[in-house]
RNA sequence: UGGGGCGUCGCCAAGCGGUUAGGCACCGGGUUUUGAUCUCGGCAUACGUAGGUUCGAAUCCUACCGCCCCAGCCA
């Protein structure tokens, strides 16, 4: 499988192998995954954890799962299990405990008194609308705070005040004092700490009214761990000014070194935690693991598999620039999987009665089928055959349509696959017109042999109808009907939502051995897909399939660019 | 009109001064009891544009153009 393969290089694995050349740290590699437990994490957190932890394991170091958890308004314990997880689901391990920002929170208090004392920090009493304020825009410097002139020891007694919940949230905040007049927004005064009272962390509960911002937490976590490489994405760019300045300014004998890589976007779907909660919280898809979702939960409930999404985050590979990724990236990675991994079955989703006429009333047959038409180690299982059974209504038409079809037509015949060429005789209609049912008959002599004298080139799927069993089957398309969803930027992107994305299809007949699958379980239903069992059933105790992937399907294309 | 980035095939992406890897997609041929798989072949005189340096430039220099990010007490 290629994600096995060696990793390709990339402008980071570039830098990291110069460090070891120049034995910057030792030859040592320790990088760390952070994400922030407000959400579930999706394919673009799968490109930074394949990367992390990739990167780990190629140099030989480590990588830490380390929340970054310094905001508990928009935190909970539910995200931090599900990342837990999410990350170990992907096959990547940190190694013991999974870490916490909140760890380092003593820690990070006594480095922002160390900045007070110095001279560096300072209690900032201007209200959240007066520090935009002061800050000025992107083209005319900011003004100098009136607390920025406090004496060391104002500072100090104010902070400890802070900390010892003399004031209510938004009376002050600590700052780092580096230059108002900076071109770089991030470097004009940056907020340190804010207060929040009436909140209950998920790690420190109610220990701590103040909370560290991410720019303060994140260098100082980095380096208390002795990171060697810290990877984010393009947007903390120039927050790297800040990280350094912050690290240059304590006393702590680690510098790790932080590199930006461009984030993932995906064709038809949307990235934004925040777009994404919208989604789930309004109710617009069935929770963060709908099937439909980019959730490393939605595509596992979908059917991917941890193999297919590394080979994905292999393939899109890390660089700077601006990405959005084509969905058949993607599904070609599931496919390539699920085509070398995944037993096949066959499964009639849109049923039509066939009666085969000379077949003899109560007779079943077991008929032999491969579970894998290219590697004999799947084995074979057993297929009952019997006088009526279902074949798909697309399977057939009373008329040939063209001379490239080859599935079955009124006096025409077809091979069931792993079993007998049939012939159509008559279709059965009701008073509508519509199709109810075939009559037809079997040449016997055809079972693992051509017909004598005559070609059929056509092979359809079929299902014992005495046997069958009966399932729903959700059928997912793209969860927007955009390319890009969020494009304009003062629309909504839920306008762009695909109303059909999901189609549910009742009354679908599976061969027999699919009954006895477990929840989680994929196979190939033969010319239709890949697809998975859900751990859920119908209400009536039938189960669910959904499907993961069609397989690719040339026949379908043929026909689209016909009538386009 | 401040700062930081990015621009190589429809979409990703190698390339790091010596004459454009690869993958996806697409187009054709072969095999096939899945119109699948597999397989064979095709698919950038060209690297945002214009100049310059050089025997030689996608790679170096200059100037333009386009796109993305930054004005949270979010991360």
């Amino acid at each position: 499988m290629s994600s096995e393969e060696k990793p390709r290089s990339n402008f980071i694995r570039q830098v990291i192998d110069e460090d070891i050349a120049s034995n910057k740290h030792n030859g040592v590699v320790i990088t760390r995954f952070p994400p922030e437990p407000n959400g579930y994490l999706h394919i673009g957190h799968a490109k930074s954890i394949c990367l992390n932890f990739g990167i780990a394991q190629d140099y030989k170091g480590s990588c830490n799962l380390r929340f970054d958890d310094t905001n508990p308004h928009k935190e909970n314990i539910e995200f931090v299990e599900s990342i837990q997880q999410d990350v170990k689901w992907l096959g990547f391990d940190w190694g013991g405990q999974a870490l916490f920002s909140s760890d380092y929170f003593e820690k990070l208090h006594d480095y922002a008194v160390e900045l007070i004392k110095a001279g560096k920090a300072y209690v900032c009493d201007l209200n959240a609308e007066q520090v935009r304020e002061y800050r000025g825009n992107l083209t005319t410097p900011g003004k100098d705070s009136p607390g920025r002139s406090n004496s060391v020891e104002e500072n100090l007694d104010l902070f400890a005040r802070m900390r010892a919940a003399e004031f209510e949230d938004g009376k002050y905040v600590l700052r780092a004092k580096i230059d108002m007049a900076a071109p770089n927004m991030n470097m004009r005064d940056p907020t340190l700490y804010r207060i929040r009272h009436g909140v209950i962390h998920h790690q420190t509960g109610e220990e701590w009214c103040i909370y560290p911002m991410y720019d303060f937490t994140h260098p100082i976590s980095d380096a208390i761990e002795g990171i060697t490489h810290s990877l984010c994405t393009l947007e903390f760019e120039d927050h790297r000014p800040l990280y350094d300045w912050l690290l240059d300014n304590i006393s702590i004998d680690c510098h790790p070194q932080q590199i930006e890589f461009s984030r993932l976007n995906l064709e038809y779907t949307v990235m934004s935690k925040r777009k994404l909660t919208l989604l789930v919280d309004e109710g617009l898809v069935e929770g963060w693991s709908d099937p439909r979702m980019p959730t490393i939960a939605g595509l596992r409930r979908r059917g991917f598999t941890p193999a297919s999404i590394r080979d994905f985050c292999e393939r899109i590979g890390i660089t700077k620039s601006d990405n959005t990724v084509e969905m058949g990236v993607l599904e070609s990675c599931i496919r390539d999987d699920l085509n070398t991994t995944a037993m096949r079955r066959m499964a009639v989703l849109n049923p039509l009665k066939v009666i085969i006429e000379n077949y003899p009333e109560g007779q079943v047959e077991e008929l032999e089928a491969a579970n894998h038409p290219q590697d004999e180690s799947f084995g074979t299982r057993k297929i009952p055959f019997g006088r009526e059974i279902y074949i798909d209504r697309d399977d057939f038409m009373e008329v040939k349509p063209n001379k490239k079809f080859k599935r079955l037509v009124t006096d025409g015949e077809v091979r069931l696959r792993n079993g007998y060429v049939i012939r159509c005789d008559e279709a059965i209609k009701d008073a509508q017109g519509k199709i109810t049912e075939l009559r037809c008959s079997y040449d016997p002599a055809t079972l693992g042999v051509n017909p004598e004298g005559r070609k059929v080139k056509g092979v359809i799927h079929w299902v014992s109808a005495e046997h069958a069993v009966e399932a729903e089957v959700r059928l997912y398309d793209r969860l927007f009907s955009q390319a890009n969803p969020d494009a304009d930027k003062d629309g909504d992107f839920r306008e762009h939502l695909n109303d059909e994305s999901l189609h549910i299809l009742l009354g679908c007949q599976l061969e027999r051995a699919v009954g006895e699958a477990e929840a989680g379980e994929r196979f190939q239903f033969e010319r239709e897909g890949y697809f998975c069992k859900d751990e859920a059933q119908t209400a009536d105790g039938k189960p669910i399939f959904n499907r993961t992937v069609t397989l690719r399907d040339n026949w379908a294309k043929i026909e689209q660019q016909n009538k386009g």
